[in-house]
DNA sequence: CTGAAAGCGCTTACAG
DNA sequence: CTGAAAGCGCTTACAG
């Protein structure tokens, strides 16, 4: 008798309530067989009649069915797109942090975060039932966000791509200001001519950095010019396509704050087939200071994004959502900081 | 009585016997307790005596004790260093795998293949049980190797550091041949000093690309010169340092064959710093072909390396070991490609 | 502090 | 094809 209680709340997972696991049990009170059916369906065995089969198949999909085991030490990191050295700096961080706590991290990509993306991605999640997840760059939206706080699951998002609830914990950089100390130091430097190219529109980081450029020109006195403003796509492509688009109108910048480090790759090759040598004729800042930075001829002026930091800082939030610890505040922004090298230097 | 073989086969757990895994009721009987007490002492209930607690612990730490629950979809990926972009392109391959057959990919990295990761390293992998390991140039005893085997946990290394075993499959490139190639486009340009920096010594690749450079360098009648080879650390730094130490000899090398595309950069430092132009005063080609390569100033010549296909067929490779479907070979090397861009030219 | 016993979620050999 | 029943590894409320 003293476990009635207890029987009849897992007998309620199936209605989905937070942080309660559907039964096996359950499933089989709702489809009207046997525990045992049910356990031949999850284990695909051959020897259960093609509509029972797809009935509780149904039944399990719909009720998020996960078998139930001892709760995973497994924590997911997902990214949009695994393909960059920007990706290694934060999983660094994150794996550091968490294997200190005995944690393991998975993680995968979820390519695209426009339509190749499974609408239900988030719904995939919920079925693994990780012990937390931690995602990076990545557009959520309000219902999904809840579909997976309604699992239980906690959630922390690094450099969020939106801002979808001002409750969802996240953790980025101080973008804004970073765009300020790239374009002031530019400014200092006496150009007057400084195109900006950013990354996706739709990325709140792209925007911030693109803020504090505008912001830094006007506080100096200079008029903000759309017509010096490209976005790109963070990768060396958009950096070098519309870097030689910019080289190529009638009057040229004379230095490119090029959003993210790839993109002043791009910058740099762009300005090498066009015979420009940085910084004598061109000056260039990237954002991130990845490793490769201080290596690229020349030393790569750029804000210094603490990467691995933002990582390690996530982990740690996510530890404590984990044991319902509380969390000193739902929005971290670490700082950013301008290292000057050799790439920018006074406009000839 | 249908069940006495399997309980006595359970029993026998305790003797580490491979895919048989300990039970609580096992160790309960070695320790002299029941139930009851070892799951307290795994759970750290403060109701149990510290004599009690210690034996039994004891007792759970030498069986490698793992609690059972349906055997985990997550796979270990582990490296040494978590630090390059050259990790990404491995770890692409293997989650792109992995996630299409339903599996996780848990990242980690045991610090340093030296004095600095914990000797039972192996040890800690074996207790978490995963379902497979894929291990990045990793340095593996034959005891290591052994003490994996034992537990039943199948292994696939990519990019083996060394070769403790004909059997341990491994997934690798063709280094050798890649090294031929490097040297023998230089050859054809006409370079007559050509130095090379390799890798660490006691990596199997660095041995076979330094060969590859030696084979092609006889087979055209050219004399191998030590004075002219360095092994370095596969970073900008090893790079960098060789590379001045080679441009400051009284007659230095006209290329350089830079072992890998980080040490490349390196290079590209050293001779930037020394007022040389790549390719008019130096030739230089790396390996790997990171995606970055194509990007530097100038795009850097090199000799391509399938990471991402090295990862995917490594996962292949284990998605069959844990399921015991028979492999085709033990022993995969993937085809290296020179990719000539801008980073070589005859010597002036 | 300990363990017998009841219980949990799930699986399986077998009777029908 | 189905499910009652026995079983598995593990946990827990409770009696001693």
């Amino acid at each position: 008798m003293k476990r009635t209680r207890q029987r009849a709340a897992a007998a309620d997972g199936v209605d989905g309530s937070p942080g309660m696991r559907t039964t096996l049990a359950a499933i089989a009170a709702q489809a009207g067989v046997s525990t045992a059916t049910v356990s031949k369906v999850l284990n695909g065995r051959s020897d259960v009649a093609t509509a029972t089969r797809d009935r509780v198949h149904r039944i399990l999909v719909e009720s998020n069915y996960v078998p139930q085991k001892r709760s995973s030490d497994v924590v997911d990191l997902i990214f949009s797109e695994l393909d960059s050295p920007w990706a290694v700096e934060i999983l660094r961080g994150v794996e550091r942090h968490m294997s200190a706590h005995g944690r393991a991290v998975a993680v995968s990509a979820v390519s695209g975060d426009g339509p190749t993306r499974p609408p239900s991605w988030t719904g995939t999640i919920a079925r693994q039932h990780p012990a937390g997840v931690m995602l990076v760059t990545s557009q959520l939206t309000a219902r999904q966000w809840r579909q997976l706080h309604a699992q239980g699951i906690p959630l922390v998002v690094i450099d969020p791509a939106n801002l979808p609830d001002p409750e969802l914990p996240s953790v980025g950089a101080t973008n804004w200001a970073g765009g300020i100390a790239a374009t002031e130091h530019l400014l200092q430097q006496g150009h007057k001519r400084i195109a900006t190219i950013s990354g996706p529109q739709e990325y709140l980081c792209s925007r911030a950095r693109i803020d504090g450029y505008r912001h830094a020109l006007e506080q100096n006195g200079h008029r903000f010019d759309p017509a010096l403003v490209r976005w790109g796509d963070f990768r060396q492509e958009g950096g070098y396509h519309w870097a030689s688009d910019l080289l190529g109108r009638r009057s040229p910048p004379t230095a490119i704050f090029a959003g993210n480090d790839q993109q002043a790759l791009g910058v740099y090759e762009a300005a090498r087939q066009l015979g420009l040598a940085i910084p004598r004729d061109l000056s260039v800042v990237g954002f991130d200071d990845l490793p490769l930075a201080r290596w690229l001829p020349p030393p790569l002026t750029t804000v210094c994004q603490p990467l691995a930091d933002m990582g390690a800082m996530a982990a740690e939030m996510l530890l404590r959502l984990m044991d319902n610890r509380p969390l000193p505040t739902r929005r971290v922004e670490l700082a950013t900081e301008l290292v000057v090298r050799e790439s920018t230097a006074a406009p000839t």
